[in-house]
DNA sequence: GCAATATTGCAAGTTTGTTTCGTGAGATCC
DNA sequence: GGATCTCACGAAACAAACTTGCAATATTGC
């Protein structure tokens, strides 16, 4: 059996390879080869393509916020009053630039941007959210969610075929 | 030096670990340990912990959605009718069986949860929106929010000291 | 059906992860 | 104050995993 296509294109190999890796990524090439019946170089080839592709965009430990001292996690639905490329840019960076953003994207629907913060402490996300709302004279509003229960997690993507 | 504690806490070493296996978890144990100045066994027998201990909750390949056919990221916030702990952990459990929910916080404020779907196709979200919120009795609205943008996305924690 | 290309498996070589052992620093108890 | 205990460290040996070259095989395009 070979790939579908010689580009970028991912077979029924490829996918069986990512789901194992979005899982746990030290599992050993040996391991995965035996799963989804390759040898252990071509598991490694397949991997690496992937990596060159930018499929697989990074390959890092997932960190239990609460015990590195940073417990609270807080949605921020964001609303700009002015939509002009130059200042979603200007918002864009700001945001990712703040190591406390965890996560930022530039969305449509009833509020522009959506941020996945995460703080120690109540008194640091009211200080990160003076400097970065109530300091944007373009953020028109902005609504706050302190979440309760991480009740799932993860970046992994549900593959199919 | 030593640690700063013999039970779970974490320090100085600890978080210069964490960050940088917070961006390439396949960094060598022995570049790890040039980096903080620590022989590879002790950097080999600090992440043990930190495994053990759930500080490091996974080892995991990010992966592109796009590149993978689900080009497609959603917020969703939800509301229910009934906080009842019974139908919010059958919220949960139902939320947390679906493999296009990538992310599920149960938050406080004006909504109940707030939900991170990946899905291949427009047609794949109303689907999966007319099983999970419309055939939701306790469901009492729903607002989506379509990324245009990810411009940021990370399970990376920033660690202080 | 044939040539060109791509992918595979095997085996050797290299890097990386893991274990063992002895040492030294700090804490605890007498 | 001194002995002891615990813990973490580093150096070296060991084991495991990753990587690469090569020949063979399968697939794609014509």
């Amino acid at each position: 059996m070979a790939r579908a296509s010689s580009s970028t294109a991912l077979d029924a190999f490829d996918h069986a390879i990512l789901r194992i890796l979005q899982k746990d990524n030290t599992t050993p090439q040996r391991t995965i080869g035996e799963a989804v019946n390759l040898s252990a170089p071509a598991v490694q080839r397949r991997i690496k393509r992937l990596e060159e592709t930018g499929v697989i965009e990074a390959n890092v430990a997932v960190v239990n916020p609460a015990k590195v001292g940073q417990p609270l996690t807080i949605f921020v639905e964001v609303e700009v009053i002015s939509e002009t490329a130059e200042l979603i840019d200007l918002a864009k960076t700001e945001f990712s630039a703040a190591p406390e953003i965890q996560q930022c994207y530039y969305v449509t629907g009833e509020a522009d941007f959506m941020l996945v913060i995460v703080v120690p402490t109540m008194t640091a996300y009211e200080a990160l959210a003076r400097r970065l709302f109530f300091g944007n004279n373009n953020v028109k509003k902005f609504r706050t969610f302190v979440a309760m229960d991480r009740v799932k997690v993860g970046l992994a993507v549900p593959c199919e075929i």
